[in-house]
Parts: structure tokens; sequence; C-alpha cells
DNA sequence: TTGAAAGCGCTAACAG
DNA sequence: CTGTTAGCGCTTTCAA
């Protein structure tokens, strides 16, 4: 193999190395290390001299080198399911924004959806020996997942969400939804119709749960109940949510005055499609929904608001406090979430809704639904 | 230091090392080597005696070995000004399912809007000896930059747009533009408002000029022009669109009948205003895009399309071949955009706006406007 | 404050 | 088909 100084003769292929750098500086090449990375033990007069001469020679370490040397690769691993969905990339975001402040890379890790590219993933190429440490974003780990990790060694964050047996960041997903609820219950709505949310590629992820717990218990508790054809289903994006508008009033019967969406983007579609099917919100349908998606300013939209890059951020700074030494700084955490009244809620009309005439059905009663 | 079996004894913390699976096995590491990487010059037997006593250690190539022993990371990096815009993380994915498809990992570089990171960034922690291949998001870069890049001799590749003396992947901006504004035009606008963006941390990038440049030239060409005070700043966000909706409703004098819009969360800003402040889309005002931006459907924007991820998917596809040895796959591309007409552009109603009565305006002239 | 030297775990000739 | 042997470039004792 071509040895430090012939690389250097040809042109310098991959750059200088610490050896072409020490050669240069005159000193050892333990020298020079100490110097580029600020460590004591230099005398100020060769540290200046070394990190000139780097200069000079576009010196930047090699990150395998010292990641064999030391065992530290500082790059974290962000392990997501989507990359293009709200929640996702703005915690991305946050992430970079501590990682690279820190001076760590980041390694995106994009399951797009996909069943099959978590094992693979998983076991191979990804987690081992490439990253310090895991960030996932809202998805449940296998135990066989966690064990893996634990033998690692590796620190690991959830963000988004509670997991089982992991420290784990996220707001109060069932508190949320209560709120939400009883916004609105405190207007005045009683027939209100569910908009959850279930995604096919988060095996067992709790966070649609809990939202759904969250509504179906406030509105327990108030004394009212949905009935079952109420209950729609979706899958997070903003095309789900016009279809489930559009299933919800195909249907015959009565129609509800509200409607409460486990996401914003749902609460969106929904939206746009009741407003093109002439539907009046909030006149004839209050709409509320959770996150505080970009759009949702522009859209009037009322929602429980969290901050996915605050969340992030924070996950990522427990990683590294704990790769930093700070044993016991990885834990789990609740982030705030607040109701944001916007213009997509408001008292029921005294009122039948317009369309409930329009499309031919029952207009809505304003009496409890009865108890399933 | 500990010896490879040592550890092994005391738990086995960074993983089975390749040495451990050689005795194990009864080989030399070269052998392993070879057969977990599939190499040939392994009998089968062997083979599958390594394989699976791997299988049972957990083995996995430590990356920062093979890369200090290879020179190749097996990584590439994504630079991108921006994560949380639509462009940005669309080809993000692509780039990603690229990538991983072929065994490679993505590190992403996020300069998050800040000019000062990329100094940082560019020079230091990033490129050099991390990535076997850079792709850029929207960006130019310095001939300073691009100098770096050519001297580390690692492939490169701009997707989102032109750049000079860089290979690059983009729809025909200007193409977009004319085609957009033709579209208008046809329906037979005369009145016409321009809604462009410009970036702040995107140093001289071509993108927002040319969508621009092909607006202008459609217009005048078809020998009409746009009055300067109907020429309207935003920066790409649906926040802008919606004050760029305002500014422009707010002055004085005729409004215009349509609105182009250099991008698609610009364009459903305006039309979230516009529906805000009573003026109808597309009776009052026709209003069209450019992305075909995930919400654009649900909103019955009309725009034309493009598609980043098949973008992303582009440029990642030509680094890796180029990085397999097949020079010369990095080049210069065009991808397409197609005109999606929807529900946002209609031909200009005979009478004149409501809305320019209510804001107490003077309605909007029918005849072309002077020629600047 | 500095240097010598021994690895880190893997790959790549080169023999056999 | 398999093993031996050098490194890859950096970090880290341990001495000096």
């Amino acid at each position: 193999m071509a040895k430090t100084s012939e690389r250097s003769q040809r042109g310098g292929h991959a750059g200088a190395s610490i050896e072409d750098v020490a050669k240069a500086a005159g000193v050892s090449t333990a020298t020079v290390s100490r110097a580029v990375r600020g460590l004591p033990r230099v005398s100020p007069a060769t540290r200046e001299k070394i990190l000139r001469v780097a200069g000079e020679l576009g010196y930047v370490a090699s990150s395998s080198a010292s990641g064999l040397a030391t065992g530290r690769t500082r790059t974290i691993g962000v392990l997501a399911p989507y990359v293009d969905r709200w929640f996702f990339f703005k915690a991305i975001e946050g992430v970079d924004r501590e990682l690279h402040a820190r001076g760590y890379n980041l390694s995106l890790f994009n399951l797009g959806g996909q069943r099959g590219a978590r094992e693979r993933l998983f076991s191979k190429t990804m987690v081992y020996k490439q990253i310090d440490a895991l960030l996932v974003l809202c998805m449940s780990l296998t135990s066989e997942e966690i064990a893996d990790l634990q033998r690692i060694d590796i620190p690991l964050v959830i963000v988004g969400g509670p997991v089982e047996d992991c420290p784990s960041i996220g707001i109060d997903d069932y508190a949320a939804s209560v709120e939400a609820t009883m916004h609105l219950l405190n207007l005045g709505h009683r027939e209100i119709a569910l908009l959850h949310g279930q995604d096919d590629s988060d095996l067992n992820f709790t966070v649609p749960r809990l939202r759904v717990d969250g509504f179906t218990d406030a509105m327990t508790s108030a004394g009212f109940s949905m009935p079952p054809e109420w209950d729609i289903f979706g899958n997070f994006t903003v095309g789900s949510g016009q279809q489930a508008f559009d299933e919800l009033w195909n249907k015959p019967g009565p129609k509800p005055t509200a409607l409460f969406c486990a996401s914003d983007e749902m609460a969106m579609g929904a939206m746009l499609q009741a407003r093109r099917r002439g539907v009046r919100v909030p006149e004839d349908l209050s709409i509320i929904g959770i996150d505080n998606h970009e759009f949702a300013e522009a859209m009037g939209l009322t929602t429980v608001a969290q901050d996915p890059v605050e969340q992030g951020q924070l996950g990522t700074r427990m990683l590294l406090d704990e790769l930093g030494g700070a044993a016991g700084s990885v834990r789990s955490m609740k982030a705030p979430h607040r109701l944001i009244i916007r213009e997509t809620t408001a008292p029921p009309c005294a009122a039948p809704p317009a369309e409930a005439h329009r499309t031919g059905q029952n207009q809505a009663t304003r009496k409890p639904a009865p108890t399933a």
C-alpha cells in the first residue's frame, strides 16, 4: 500500500494525515493529536505551530481511524418510520440542531413505512458499531431489539411517545386528548365524532391508542358517548382525513356537530373536504386536531399544540450527556402541550346543519347519542 | 488495552470481533472477512459454518475498522439548508430509499437556515473522511467549496436546481414557470401578480430567479407586463404567502385577477388568506403554484408538479454508480414536470371581484397593465 | 511537555 | 480455497 509520503507526493488524494502534519511541524503524531483536539499537555508555542501547519495542509482527522482507536464514532443514529411527516421532520430538525452544536453527526435510518426494512436495518448495517447512541422516533421496539441495544450498551431514547421499558419523551397524549375533548364539550357539543389514526407500520405503538382513550374517557366522564358509526379510522395523513369526512357524511343517520381528530393532518383533510362539500366549519361542524402543524395557524385550526423540535433536542441532549459520562441522564420526560383555540371550533348551531338536508340525511339530533 | 478475548470474557461490551469469529470457527480472519462479505474464494462448507458462528456471536463488522482499511465509509452525506420544508424532506426520503437499498448510510447535515453553520460544517467535521460522496440539496456551492471537494476527489451532485460547474438534477424551472404563466394567460388573465421567493440563506441560488424569469418572459412574449407593485416577495413558506396576499390586497389601486406563486406553500398561504378575507378563489382570483406539495391536491391547487423523491433517488443512484467504478455516472439531468389543473384557476370573471369593493379599493381594470 | 510504541478491527496482497 | 502478514490513521499509555 502507498505510504503516507507517497500519497502526499501524488496529489494527496485522501488529504493530509496526522503523520504529514507531525512531520511538517517537526513533532510526533501524539503531540499533533493532542494539539488538534485541544487537549492539555502541549506548550502554547507547539500548539500554535501545529495548528498553523495543520491548517495549511488542510488536515482533518479521519473519523474511521479515530473511531477505531477510541471506539466512538461521534455519530448518533435516528431511526424513523417516516421522514416526510410533520412530527418526524420537525423532530429531526431538533436532533440535528443539538447534535451539530456539539460536533456530532446524525445518521438517518428511515423505514419509509416498510415493515421489512426494519429487521434488516436493525440487526445489520445499522446500529452496531456505527453509532454511539440511538434516538427512535415514535416507534416501539421489540423486547429483542431492546435487549440487543442493551447488550451493545448504547444509550437509547424514544421521542414521540411512551414505550414500555424504555426512556421516552413526549407529550401526555392522554391528557391532550382529554383537553381537546373537554373543549368541545364545554362549547356545548354532545354529538362528537372521532377520527383516529392507526398506523400500519408501527406495530403496537401506543400514541394513537392513548389519544382515543383520552377522548373516550372524557366523553364517558361527562356522561356522553359516541355511536360506533362515528368512529372513523384514518392513517394520520391529509388524504385519510378527506376520506374520513366523506365516509362520515355519506353514512345515513344524524350527523355530528363536532369532530375530534387525533392529528392535525387528518383534521385539515376533513376540514378541506367539509368545505368542498359545503359543510361550514365551525357553524355546521366544529373540528379540533392535535399537533399544531405548520399549516394549522394558516388554516385557523383549533388544536392542542406540541413542539417536536424541542422534544428532539431534549432527547438528543440526554443522549449526549449520557455519552459524556453523566450516567442517568437519559430518562423519561413529559413534554408540554397546550390548547390553542382558533377558528374551527364554536358552539353547535341551534339550527340543524344545512348539509344534513342537502345530503338528504336525517338531521342530527341534539340529545346525547345512546350509550353503546 | 484489553485484548479481544478478554473483552469477550467480560461481557463482550463492544460485540464480537472478527477474530472471535475466526477463532470460534477455526479459520483465519481473512476467511471470515471474505465469507461475511459474500466474496468468492470460500468453500460453501466453510462459508456456511462461518456464517452460522457469526450469527451466534452476533458479529457485525466495525464500520470504523473497515472504513479505515478500505478508505470507504459506505456513507454518503446529504447537505440541506432545511429539513422541514417540502422539497427537502421529500428528496431526503428518496435518497434514503436508494441508499439503504444498496447498504449505504445517510449522514444528514442540516444548515437549519443558519448561515454561520455552513463554513464550520463544510470545512471541518463534515465532508472530509466521513463520507464517500456528497449530495447537496438546493444550494449553490462556492468555487472554493467545489475545489475542496474535487481535491478530496469525492463525487458530488446537486439536487433541486442548477449550479454552475456542478452536475445537478432538477426540473427545468424556467420552463415550468412559463407553462404556469401560459396557463393563466390562456385562461384569459392579463392582470397577473407575482409572488416570488427569495431565500435568505441560500446565497445566490438560481431556482427562485429562474422561476421569476420564466414568468416575466412569458408575460412579455405574450405582450403583457406587470406593474411593479404586484411583484411581491415571500420566502417559500405558508406564512409568507399569507402576508403576501395581505400586502397585495391592502395596496391601493386595481387588483390582479390571477396570482402566480413560485411555490405551492406560498400559493396555499395566499389562498387561505384570500378565503379568510372573502376573496373567492378562483372566481375573484386565480392562483397557481409550483411543486405539487402534499396538500395541493386536498386544497385543489392548480400547480406544476415535480417529484423530489425521484430526484433524490436519481442523484443517489448516480453517486453510487460512480463509487461503484462507473466513472461519468454523475451528470446533469432534467427531471420532468407537468401542469396539473385543479380548482384554483379559471377564466377571469367579467364582473369585478366583490372584494375590490369591499376593501374600498379601485376595481381592477381589464386592460393590460402599462408596460414598465 | 513531548515522543515511542502498541494497538483498535478489518482488508488486501501474496503465498501456499 | 485458505492463511500470513502488513498496514489503514489515530489514540493512548508509559517513559523520558
